[in-house]
DNA sequence: CGAGATGTTCGGCT
DNA sequence: AAGCCGAACATCTC
């Protein structure tokens, strides 16, 4: 499910249990989701100790906890396709999907993934954890220039741009709708190889990739309502949907092993 | 019942 | 070596 703008909304999720205590911690040892936690560290370094924040960044979220405000220990959150957060009351008891639950007196701070695709992580100590500190530059960054993407572009010459597009490593946070958002804007044929483009194509893809991440910060990360209604994700989830733009009929076939639309008047 | 799903990662080929 | 592609991961929903 989750990019960018629903990760930030996911994130805030648990923002109710800032400042409370964790009472107890349960997670399903074994399973995918949490292969990476030993559930003897995790007890040793979140129970008794205090959820201080969060942040989220990419399709990446962290949250701190420790003792006062000193910063002890990490967890580190990816949602993959299915995850969410959610509050529970105090009493809750967690079912097959509940692979990451931090209790606390007053409520429960549930992680569910139906299908595993997600990630927790855990790091003990004051210092950011390596994995945290090595993300790539945000999309909305001032690090994240035109020269960054067009010199990407031109290593990358024979991949088709929408499979560029969900590259985390250049366009982190950007997933399928975001992706084909981006292209139906820039009005670039989602096929097209990162060789061909022109630099004005670029120089557009670049722009319209900081104005999708912009808009959906601004709707979908807010309350989780969707993007403005001229967007084209509105008419991207089924086939027979119609240009916002010029009315045609939208195209659909599988790019970068992904399903993707696009308008085959408006991106050439 | 089969197909496909807003994501990553690995392994093999060029 | 770097880049490219397809398969795999695990489960649910349409």
């Amino acid at each position: 499910m989750p990019e960018l703008a629903e990760v930030e909304y996911i994130r805030r999720q648990w923002d109710a249990g800032v400042g409370a205590r964790v009472t107890r911690v349960a997670l399903h040892a074994g399973k995918r989701v949490v292969r990476d936690v030993d559930p003897a560290e995790c007890e040793r370094l979140l129970v008794g100790s205090t959820l201080l924040g969060s942040e989220a960044r990419a399709k990446q979220m962290i949250f701190r906890f420790g003792r006062g405000q000193q910063v002890a220990a990490w967890v580190g959150i990816h949602l993959g396709m299915t995850g969410e957060l959610r509050i529970e009351p105090a009493s809750f008891s967690p079912g097959k999907h509940g692979h990451f639950v931090l209790f606390q007196r007053e409520r429960t701070l549930v992680f569910t993934d139906p299908r595993m695709f997600g990630r927790v992580r855990l790091a003990a100590g004051p210092e950011v954890p390596e994995w945290w500190a090595k993300l790539p530059p945000e999309v909305l960054s001032d690090e994240f220039t035109l020269e960054r993407v067009t010199a990407f572009l031109s290593r990358r010459k024979k991949s088709a741009v929408k499979a560029l597009l969900l590259d985390q490593t250049m366009f982190p946070g950007v997933g399928n709708w975001m992706a084909d958002e981006i292209l139906w804007r820039a009005r670039i044929d989602p096929r097209t190889l990162g060789g061909q483009l022109k630099p004005a194509q670029v120089k557009t893809l670049w722009e319209e990739t900081r104005e999708v991440c912009r808009g959906a910060l601004a709707t979908v990360a807010i309350d989780f309502s969707d993007p403005p209604e001229d967007w084209f994700f509105h008419v991207r989830w089924a086939d027979g949907g119609e240009c916002p733009r010029c009315g045609l009929t939208i195209q659909t076939a599988t790019i970068g092993g992904r399903t993707t639309r696009w308008c085959p008047r408006c991106q050439r």
